[in-house]
DNA sequence: TGCCAATGTAGACGCTGTCAACATCGAGCA
DNA sequence: TGCTCGATGTTGACAGCGTCTACATTGGCA
């Protein structure tokens, strides 16, 4: 919904345009999908001419990675938090957490979700977008080394390990909402499904006391 | 690169011009990737009229969801034949297989694999596209039942063992090449990596005679 | 043979992203 | 205090896009 346009006679100067725009992106891409995008439509929406944006981001693609920055961090940052509130020592038990989280955010929010796919970012990777990513990478890489410390398939390549246990929460959401498809699942509880593939993932049902939750 | 257009009185009629729009699109996918697809730009290629590719698809999302379509049957394929190629009895064998069939297309044919999952298809779920994932779908589900007979866990309900069975190749393809992200494992030997990722989900090192290779 | 549905063409419309030329502001320096 | 200059916003233009409508051409079938 577009923001009102206060009736006073409008400054000249926004204030703060660039946030202004990523936020109102972030509320189309939610509601009406990433290719809904329009650089002009955020323009209108926020009562400015169709060419200001461009001061702020250098084409579309721009604000798409900056989206997709923003995405990546709100995806560790969830992540993290999960792995907070587990105040376990075990690192099967905060990884799992840690799986359960990135899943768990990756459905509640499908539009930050798809903007971490979109194929018009992967030219901007070696900037802020790119710094964004190999934070998250190594959030997950140091977890994964610790289990495999603790006895978690120790034969296996930590890269390869790492890519594995991403690649489930990762795909599982891709799966649901992106391509639409394996959802016979979906009719299982929410929670129990998220848990119910985690641990797949990295089992934790046998560990001593499972005081994650 | 444009189709050269004979040089004799071209006639008024292409003859199979659905067909022919199919490949081009096909080919500016793979060549420069989903977001450059323009329906004006596969009808100059073809050197037939702007409008005239609009005869055979309503609309833009109409091509893209036929290009799904035919990803999935391809994907679908590719995975059949590596089951076929397993003579094994072993439903652990055959599905260790499918999972590395399956990675191998994705990888080798990243267009295609960016064309499952396009939002703008989303809509047409109900269509060939939809028959098209029930098919991908069945196949996979049915294998997995197989497993777990076979004593792949278990306890765990088929449709959630299925989607987490999926999600790995799936998700694998998605974060090497949608996503740009986890690259560090890719300095490992393809097969290897690939190998390596699905005995993750479906081992099978310790089966009998690991008679599929 | 003649007609009609399928297919292709030509033009128009409104939308888009991007650029260049110009307008307006405010922070910081003389 | 007053000026200036860079940052920010505006306006108009351009080409490309998807889609629609009216018209042209065809080949197959009655």
């Amino acid at each position: 919904m577009p923001t009102v346009p206060a009736l006073e006679p409008k400054p000249y100067h926004h204030g703060d345009l660039r946030e202004a725009v990523l936020a109102r992106a972030a509320e189309i891409v939610g509601e009406q999908g990433i290719e809904a995008l329009s650089l002009r439509a955020i323009a209108r929406d926020l009562g400015v001419s169709h060419g200001a944006p461009n001061r702020h981001f250098r084409n579309k693609a721009e604000l798409l990675a900056t989206l997709a920055t923003d995405a990546w961090y709100a995806a560790r940052s969830a992540v993290l938090s999960a792995a907070e509130q587990t105040a376990s020592g075990d690192p099967h038990v905060r990884l799992n957490a840690m799986g359960r989280g990135y899943l768990r955010w990756a459905l509640a929010n499908p539009a930050q979700f798809a903007a971490l796919q979109h194929p018009d970012v992967a030219r901007y990777a070696d900037g802020a977008l790119g710094q964004a990513q190999q934070e998250y990478e190594q959030l997950i890489y140091d977890v994964v080394v610790e289990t495999q410390a603790d006895g978690r398939h120790p034969e296996v390549d930590p890269n390869l390990l790492a890519l594995y246990t991403f690649s489930v929460p990762f795909g599982v959401a891709g799966l649901l909402q992106t391509a639409r498809v394996m959802s016979r699942a979906k009719d299982l509880d929410r929670e129990e499904l998220i848990a119910g593939v985690i641990e797949l993932v990295v089992p934790i049902r046998d560990r001593a006391l499972a005081e994650s939750r």
